[in-house]
RNA sequence: GGAGGGGUACCAAAGCGGUCAAAUGGGGCGGGCUGUAAACCCGUUGACUUCGGUCUUCGAAAGUUCGAAUCUUUCCCCCUCCA
């Protein structure tokens, strides 16, 4: 049962670069072991752009090995360089603590809980990384670590190229990270961390700790950079990130990111954002199965991990309704609005620009002049346009902003 | 420490006394075509507006002028070269 865990990293794509693949294989095969992945809190929620990273633990559970998910609080008070040209905002940890609660819903709801082996543990590393002593931490710790090989890290060197400052606390990152692995070697068997392409780096040199001071062999995976047919960055529009807590991007949203993706990258996706078969999926496309439906299938499935079966049917159902039919999907968005502001009359400008629909009145006329406003189907042709109880069907009316924004206004 | 170059809208970049709410390109948004994709084409991209205009923007502050993104002074920040 446990010993494909390696091969299907492979297969589906989740595997970059290994320390040690064919050690790592052999003991994986063996016995259930413990893995490792840390999380930044610097947002309130993750985005998609983790949720790699989180399949693979979900993956991991499926053959019996155990995640570990560790909720940086410690090290999100330093701020990790990589991948960073610019120093971020330093948090305060009340607000982080915040975020490690908000954040954690969503690994409740991917990973699974009920198995009481494969069931993930939460760590938190504020717990040892903010008690440390400075001198015994050099002295046990930092004599580990040459300032020579630091300065030749992907992350440090990218700075200092560009002569961007690297302020000290940055520059120990690395250590720290380099220290969690140690510490959860140590205490919780774990013996392998993962991450992004842009932890390397920081993982190997956990490894290297684990081993002069303990003298035992760690391991450590990296993922690939999710690279999309246009060129973008994964997750991240114009508009916002595609954040995975349910209260700042809704279960329909979500499932429509997932069915707007481009053709060329749906196989992909399919594969890292799935559970199904890595040949069912190349059957798929083989058989060469409309590209639409793959698209559905990927929505109902990423939908149905993170939100479950019940929301990823609601969001199907809807945008059948909405883009297939002229009715109403449950769930849509939905705005209430006052019954007596009605029949006082309530500009079309305010009520956009007041519901945050569009960011000011200027643009909304903009977009009227555009034809990109619908109210019930009808094209809104007037920027003086006024809300009234005959636009209201048993006190419901639709508003569409171009052809993929949909809001429900309800009279209260 | 010395010499020079520069900070303009989401980004890049022009403008260098009025015709500048600021060329052009990218990005975004809307429309067309389509398949809720890509590519392509068109429009749009500071706010408010009774659609006549009005108000606030070009690193910051002060000044010159009828009038400043454009000139002057001070300050802040970046970059390049030399030591």
């Amino acid at each position: 049962m446990k010993n494909k865990f390696l091969v299907e990293m492979n297969s589906r794509g989740y595997l970059s670069q290994c320390t040690d693949f064919d050690k790592l294989k052999e003991i994986s095969d063996k016995k259930s072991i413990s893995a490792y992945i840390g999380f930044d809190c610097t947002a309130k929620s993750l985005h998609v752009g983790s949720l790699l990273q989180i399949m693979i633990l979900k993956m991991m559970q499926k053959y019996g090995h155990r995640p570990i998910v560790l909720l940086g609080g410690g090290t999100t008070l330093i701020g990790d360089p990589s991948g960073k040209d610019v120093t971020r905002r330093i948090l305060e940890k009340k607000e982080i603590d915040k975020n490690i609660k908000s954040i954690k819903k969503v690994f409740n709801k991917i990973l699974d809980t009920s198995n009481k082996y494969t069931k993930p543990i939460y760590v938190d590393n504020a717990k040892w990384l903010t008690k440390l002593n400075y001198i015994k931490f050099l002295r046990d710790i930092g004599v580990h670590f040459t300032i020579n090989k630091m300065l030749t890290f992907e992350s440090v060197k990218l700075r200092l190229e560009r002569e961007q400052s690297l302020s000290y606390m940055e520059f120990n990152y690395m250590i720290l990270q380099a220290y969690d692995f140690y510490q959860l070697f140590k205490k919780n068997n774990c013996i392998l961390q993962i991450g992004g392409s842009d932890q390397w780096g920081n993982i190997v040199n956990g490894v290297e700790l684990i081993r002069r001071m303990l003298k035992k062999e760690a391991y450590g995976i990296t993922s690939p950079l999710i690279t999309l047919a246009s060129g973008a960055k994964m997750g991240k529009t114009e508009t916002g990130a595609i954040w995975l807590n349910q209260d700042m991007f809704s279960a329909y949203d979500y499932w429509q990111f997932w069915r707007n993706t481009d053709d060329r990258d749906v196989k992909k996706f399919l594969n890292f954002f799935t559970e199904i078969e890595t040949n069912e999926i190349e059957n798929l496309f083989q058989k060469k199965t409309n590209i639409n439906d793959l698209k559905i299938l990927l929505a109902n499935e990423a939908t149905k991990i993170l939100h479950g079966k019940a929301e990823s049917k609601k969001a199907e159902q809807t945008a059948k309704d909405t883009f297939h039919g002229r009715g109403l999907g449950s769930s849509l968005p939905e705005i209430l609005i006052e019954k007596n502001d009605i029949i006082k009359g309530v500009k079309l400008l305010d009520f956009l620009s007041k519901n945050q629909i569009v960011q000011s009145k200027s643009e909304a006329r903009r977009i009227i002049e555009n034809k990109g406003f619908k109210i019930n189907d009808v094209l809104v042709d007037e920027s003086n346009k006024i809300l009234e109880i005959a636009n209201f069907k048993n006190g419901v009316l639709k508003i569409s902003y171009g052809k993929k924004k949909h809001y429900i206004v309800k009279l209260n």
